[in-house]
DNA sequence: AGCACGCCGACT
DNA sequence: GTCGGCGTGCTC
C-alpha cells in the first residue's frame, strides 16, 4: 500500500497561529481570558441553558470552511435533549457586536460534534438556533473517518462531511428502519474455488479474521456473484461489509447476486438511481444498524456500516472512483483508510489490476488472489492483433477502412452469436498519420501531433493550434493524411451495412444497455458501456484505446489494457470460439499483456517503471494550480517537508479561464505523503489568513492526470 | 468567504 | 461639511 500514512492525528483541528504582529496587551488579555474557563458560559440574550452540558461544539457547514475549526454554541435548556452529538443543527454565524448587542449573522447548517461542560472560547457563546433533526447522522466513527480523509487530502472537514452525509429527507427520517434480520449462514464458495487462495480467503473471513487481497478476477460472468459471496461470508461471520463499484450497472449486478444468495433485507444498494429520498432511507437503515451489508457507487465509500468487517472495491482503475468534489478523495484511498482504521478485511478486485493494486501486493500488505495459469487460459478468449504494418500491407483494409482479419472474425462469429464492437467515446480526437508510410503527422512549426477536431474539418496541431492545410510527410514526402484510428463510428456503420441481416444495437453515454441476448447481433458500445451478453460474445472488435497509447499520460497503457480487457472479458473463452481482434501494435506492452492475458504482470512492470522514475504511486505528489503569481506566492508561503521535489511550473490549459494558469508539482518520497498533505493544509490556512484579494488556487493531493 | 468598521478624495 | 474607496480583522 502507499503504506506511509500513520493514523491521522487525533484531536480538534486548531488553526495554527495566525502569524505575529498582535499587540502585546491583546495577547495577554486573550491568554488571561482563556485561562479561566467559566463554570457556565456566558451567552447573549441570557436564555436558560441546558443543565449538564451547556456547550455544543458545532461543525458549521459553510463558514470558514478552509479554517477547518469547530465553533462552540450555548445549548438552550429546551434543546438539551435533542442537541445530541451527530444531529443536524442550525446556528447563527458571522454576527457582529454592536454596542453590546449581537447583530446580523446568517443561519448556517451544521452538526453537533460534541457536548461539553464548558468552552475554551473566551467570548460569549451564541445559542443554537434550532435542532433540525434528532437523527444522529454524523456519528463519532463517521466523523473520525471524515477527519482522516480531510487530513489525507489536505482538505477541509466540512467538505468531506458534505460528501459523507447525504442531505436530509424528512419523510425518510420519520419512518422507522426495519428490525435487523438474524445472521444468515455462509454461502458455499462455488466458483471461488477457481482461485488458488480463494477458499482460504473465504475461510479467513468466516473465522472473523481480516484477510487483505488483490483479486484478479477471471474473465467471464462470475465476478458479481463471487463478490457477493465474499460480502455474504463477512455477514455470516457477524460483521458488516461494504462494496464500492464504479457504476450503477455493476452495483446492480452485485445487488442481484446478493439477493440471490441471502434473500431480501440483509443488504442495501446505495446508488443514485434510487432517487434522493429512497437513497436516504437506505442510508438511514445502515446508519441505524438495521442493515449491515452495503453495495454502492462512490459515495457509498463513506457508508456508516456498523461493525464493519470487510471493505471491497471493484475495478479501481475506473475514473469514476475519484470523487469530483473537494477534496477529491478516491474510493481506493478511503477504503484503505477504513480497512486500517476500522481493522477490516480488504478486497480490491478487477478484471485488471492498477499499479496501486500491484503496489499493495508488492509491499506485502495484501496477498494476490488469482487463478492458476491454466484456469486463465481456459477462461480467456483468443486475442489477435492488427498493427499499423499489417494494415499498410492489407490492400482490402485501405479500401474498406477495416482490416480483413476483423471482417473475417466478425463474419465467422456472427454465425454463432453477438459481436461486440468497442468504439471510442465521443469527444475523442483522432490523431492523423501519413497515408503512405503511416508515420504520425506532425506540425511543421512545433512538431505537435495533428488532429481533426470535427469530422471533415481542417487538420490542426494539437499543441499550438496552427492549421495544417498544406501538410506533407517529413518521412516519405507523402501528402495524404489518414486517421490513425479509423473513424470508429463510421466503421461501425459500415459494419452494419456489410451485414444487413444482422441487427445493430448501440450502447453509449445516453443509452446504456445492460444486457443483450444470445442471437447474432452487432453491438456497438463505448468503453464502460458494453452490455453483458447472456451467453458471452462470440467475438469483439476493439477499435478504442489506440489514441490513449499515443498520449504522454502516466496511465495510458494501464487504461488501454483495462478498457480492452473489460470488453474482452465479455467474450466466450477461446475454447468455445471466442475471439478478440484489437487494432493495435502487437509489440506494445499493454497489447502483449492482453494477448497473454496477464494484467497482473503488466501492472508489476508498470510499478517497477514508476519506482525507477520516482513517479506515483511509488512517490507521492501534490499539484498546485492557479495564476502564476498565486502559485509563486504559495510556494513562498508553504513549509514543505524535507526532501520535497518541486517540478515545474508548467503552463496548463484553462479552457474557460481568462488568464493563463500554471501548475506546480510537489513530490515526496514514500512515507512523506502525510507530511506533504499537512504542509499543504497549513499553507492553505496561512494563505487564507492573509489579507488582500485571494486569487483562485487549486491544491490537489495525488492528481490523477499528470502527464 | 462575507461583512462591517476604519481612515482619506470629490461632491452639495 | 458628507458619501464612499476598499484595506483589515473577526466570526462561537
Amino acid at each position: 500500500m502507499s503504506g506511509d500514512e500513520g493514523p491521522g492525528r487525533e484531536g480538534a483541528a486548531e488553526p495554527p497561529e495566525a502569524g505575529g504582529g498582535e499587540q502585546l496587551a491583546l495577547i495577554r488579555d486573550t491568554v488571561r481570558k482563556a485561562k479561566q474557563p467559566r463554570a457556565k458560559p456566558r451567552t447573549w440574550r441570557g436564555a436558560a441553558l441546558a443543565d449538564g452540558l451547556p456547550v455544543a461544539r458545532v461543525l458549521v457547514d459553510k463558514g470558514l470552511v478552509h479554517l477547518d475549526q469547530f465553533f462552540d454554541y450555548a445549548v438552550p435548556a429546551a434543546m438539551d435533549a435533542d442537541a445530541q452529538p451527530g444531529v443536524r443543527v442550525r446556528v447563527r454565524f458571522g454576527a457582529r457586536v454592536v454596542k453590546g448587542r449581537r447583530e446580523g449573522g446568517t443561519l448556517h447548517d451544521g452538526f453537533v460534534v460534541e457536548r461539553r461542560a464548558d468552552s475554551d472560547y473566551a467570548g460569549p457563546l451564541a445559542p443554537l438556533a434550532q435542532v433540525l433533526s434528532t437523527e444522529p447522522v454524523l456519528t463519532e466513527p463517521l466523523l473520525r473517518l471524515c477527519r482522516q480523509v480531510a487530513d489525507r487530502y489536505a482538505g477541509a472537514l466540512a467538505d468531506v462531511v458534505q460528501l459523507a452525509v447525504p442531505p436530509r429527507m424528512a419523510r425518510a427520517e420519520r419512518d422507522p428502519s426495519p428490525d435487523p434480520l438474524p445472521t444468515p449462514a455462509a454461502p458455499p464458495p462455488a466458483t471461488w474455488s477457481r482461485y488458488a487462495t480463494g477458499p482460504a480467503y473465504l475461510q479467513a473471513l468466516a473465522r472473523g479474521d481480516t484477510p487483505r487481497a488483490v483479486w484478479l478476477a477471471l474473465p467471464g460472468p462470475h465476478w458479481p456473484r463471487e463478490l457477493a459471496t465474499v460480502l455474504a461470508t463477512a455477514l455470516a461471520a457477524g460483521r458488516g461489509a461494504l462494496a464500492v463499484l464504479p457504476d450503477g450497472r455493476s452495483a446492480a449486478r452485485v445487488d442481484a447476486a446478493l439477493t440471490d444468495l441471502l434473500g431480501p433485507g440483509h443488504h442495501v444498494l446505495l446508488t443514485a438511481d434510487a432517487g434522493p429520498e429512497e437513497r436516504y432511507r437506505r442510508w438511514l437503515a445502515v446508519s441505524r444498524g438495521s442493515v449491515k451489508v452495503v453495495v454502492g457507487t462512490r459515495a457509498a465509500m463513506f457508508a456508516p456500516v456498523a461493525d464493519l468487517g470487510l471493505v471491497a472495491l471493484w475495478d479501481d482503475g475506473d475514473s469514476s472512483h475519484a470523487e469530483p468534489h473537494a477534496p477529491q478523495p478516491h474510493a481506493r484511498d478511503v477504503l484503505l483508510l477504513r480497512a486500517r482504521e476500522e481493522r477490516t478485511a480488504f478486497l480490491l478486485g478487477g478484471i485488471t489490476t492498477t499499479v496501486e493494486g500491484a503496489q499493495l501486493v508488492d509491499s506485502g500488505w495484501a496477498l494476490p488472489l488469482a487463478a492458476a495459469r491454466d484456469r486463465v487460459r481456459a477462461a480467456a478468449p483468443l486475442v489477435r492483433t492488427v498493427g499499423d504494418l499489417d494494415q499498410a500491407r492489407d490492400e482490402a483494409a485501405r479500401a474498406a477502412r477495416l482490416p480483413s482479419l476483423a471482417w473475417q472474425v466478425t463474419r465467422d462469429a456472427l454465425a454463432r452469436g453477438p459481436v461486440l464492437v468497442q468504439v471510442p467515446r465521443r469527444g475523442y480526437v483522432p490523431r492523423l498519420g501519413c497515408d503512405t508510410c503511416r508515420a504520425p503527422a506532425r506540425c511543421a512549426a512545433c512538431a505537435g501531433p495533428l488532429e481533426v477536431r470535427e469530422e471533415g474539418g481542417t487538420p490542426a496541431c494539437g499543441w499550438c493550434g496552427r492549421p495544417a492545410a498544406d501538410w506533407h510527410c517529413q518521412e516519405c514526402g507523402g501528402f495524404r493524411l489518414r486517421a490513425r484510428v479509423v473513424g470508429a463510428r463510421r466503421t461501425a456503420e459500415e459494419l452494419g451495412r456489410a451485414f444487413p441481416r444482422v441487427p445493430v444495437r448501440t450502447s453509449g453515454r445516453d443509452t446504456v444497455l445492460a444486457t443483450v441476448g444470445g442471437a447474432p447481433a452487432l453491438v456497438i458500445a463505448t468503453p464502460g458501456a458494453e452490455p453483458v451478453a447472456e451467453e458471452g460474445y462470440a467475438a469483439a472488435l476493439l477499435l478504442d484505446g489506440w489514441a490513449l497509447l499515443g498520449r504522454p499520460d502516466l496511465r495510458a497503457a494501464e487504461e488501454a489494457l483495462r478498457r480492452w480487457a473489460l470488453a474482452a472479458a465479455l467474450v466466450r473463452p477461446a475454447g468455445e470460439g471466442g475471439t478478440v481482434v484489437v487494432l493495435a501494435e502487437p509489440t506494445l506492452r499493454p497489447v502483449q499483456a492482453l494477448v497473454r492475458w496477464d494484467p497482473a504482470g503488466h501492472a508489476v512492470r508498470e510499478l517497477a517503471e514508476r519506482a525507477e522514475l520516482r513517479f506515483p504511486p511509488v512517490a507521492r505528489m501534490a499539484a498546485v494550480s492557479g495564476p502564476p503569481a498565486a502559485v509563486a506566492e504559495f510556494v513562498d508561503l508553504v513549509r514543505l517537508p524535507e526532501g520535497t521535489d518541486q517540478l515545474g511550473p508548467v503552463p496548463v490549459r484553462r479552457p474557460a479561464g481568462t488568464e493563463p494558469w500554471e501548475r506546480l508539482l510537489f513530490r515526496v518520497p514514500p512515507g512523506s505523503g502525510a507530511a506533504l498533505a499537512a504542509a499543504l493544509k497549513a499553507g492553505r490556512i496561512a494563505r487564507a489568513a492573509r489579507s488582500g484579494p485571494t486569487a483562485p488556487l487549486q491544491l490537489r493531493m495525488d492528481p490523477p492526470d499528470i502527464g
